[in-house]
DNA sequence: AGCCCTGATTGATCCAGGTCAACGCATCCG
DNA sequence: CGGATGCGTTGACCTGGATCAATCAGGGCT
């Protein structure tokens, strides 16, 4: 159920997890409560965000099956997370993890490694946003999901869109109507197909890669 | 000379350490090389970017005295550093690092820390790039720099900016046009105070920060 | 002193993506 | 079954910041 652990951690971590459900659109917890847990996604997605004063919000990621969050040395929780839709995840108390973090100190450099990933996401994710134009933001994203699935082991050709545009726009620093002409511009140049609203075919996924990379 | 580490750390680590300078505008390694030593700069600023097939390019940090680069479980740099001003720093050599980490389990938690650091850095950085406006942009890089100059316990108040128009572009996802434009409309607005073009006074500090924040 | 050379500023114009608005299309519910 | 509600799409128009194009201001060199 948990996963994305190594086998020898597992052993001495499932005495200090629980697990937890969440229906789509439900909040995990919000920025600025005390941090009291580390979860990690078994089931379904999870998005995290902060927000400015007046509304406008960011995506800073989703997260999939195989996943942590939570992870944050400070006392506090620095984005929101919420249910794309519904999930399972497993819980741990920060307090035992911390006992046991001094009795495993493994376990610290595998929390590293685990953080070392997500910085280098994130800095892939600034230049996504500083820049690269809306077709190439998007592309980037429907590419970024297949290789998701890809690592998880999930099927790679319909591509999974779990969350809404407004989300999508959210995490690509778009508008909603941008993402759906985005989409649309490239379904009519062949790009993809769409199966309904939440499933992508890549079609030419090296010419994908070609576009998010800007190779000119 | 390696201020930002802990005294029991120190000991150990000054044994692995080599001091090595760089001009400005010297390049210290390049996204893709092999990651062979972690640095701390203990003098001068370095910015650290990213770049996509065409040239445009997303600095991704700046890194002053006490921070740390080259931090990367993988074997290759994701980004490529370059001196914005001279620079001195200490080089550790990772083999070696790794050496240490081994015997010295508390090295892990204290990269964790700084790695999570990082991350936070990262996430606010997404906001900025994703959701703010170019005056936005401005004033929390402004402010940021403020803060950076309180936490090393420099003078605060002429804000220093050691890079160049181009780089605080490409640091915040704008023109260099855009850049000089909002510094001058900050200027006229009474906001700020430059001295020559590389020194800014910070007038209304609380109030520059209501403008980072986006409180309406 | 005078002369480049490089980076910063300012102005004029343009356009990618935002905004505003209408509409389509499910799903839900009385 | 009809009306409402909530996403997603599409169209028309607008604008913040990009682009293109002159200057301008040091700073180093002879």
């Amino acid at each position: 159920m948990c996963g994305a652990l190594a086998p020898e951690e597992l052993h001495q971590l499932v005495d200090i997890l629980t697990d937890v459900e969440l229906s789509a659109h439900a909040p995990l917890f919000h920025e600025g409560d005390p941090a009291e847990h580390v979860f990690n996604v078994t089931r379904g997605s999870i998005k995290l965000y902060k927000l400015l004063g007046d509304g406008r919000r960011q995506i800073t990621g989703f997260m999939f099956p195989g996943d942590f969050l939570g992870l944050a040395v400070n006392s506090e929780y620095v984005y929101t997370a919420e249910a794309v839709t519904d999930v399972k995840l497993c819980r741990f108390p920060r307090r035992k993890l911390d006992v046991l973090r001094e009795r495993m100190p493994k376990l610290d450099r595998r929390l590293l490694a685990l953080a070392m990933d997500e910085l280098v996401a994130a800095q892939d994710q600034m230049l996504l946003l500083g820049r690269k134009t809306a077709e190439e933001k998007i592309v980037s994203f429907l590419l970024m999901l297949a290789r998701g699935q890809e690592r998880r082991g999930e099927k790679v050709d319909p591509v999974h869109l779990p969350m809404s545009r407004t989300d999508i726009g959210d995490y690509l620093g778009l508008t909603i109507e941008t993402v759906s002409r985005t989409l649309s511009s490239l379904r009519k140049a062949g790009a993809i197909v769409m199966e309904g609203t939440d499933r992508v075919h890549l079609k030419h996924r090296d010419r994908l890669e070609e576009v998010a990379a800007a190779m000119t």
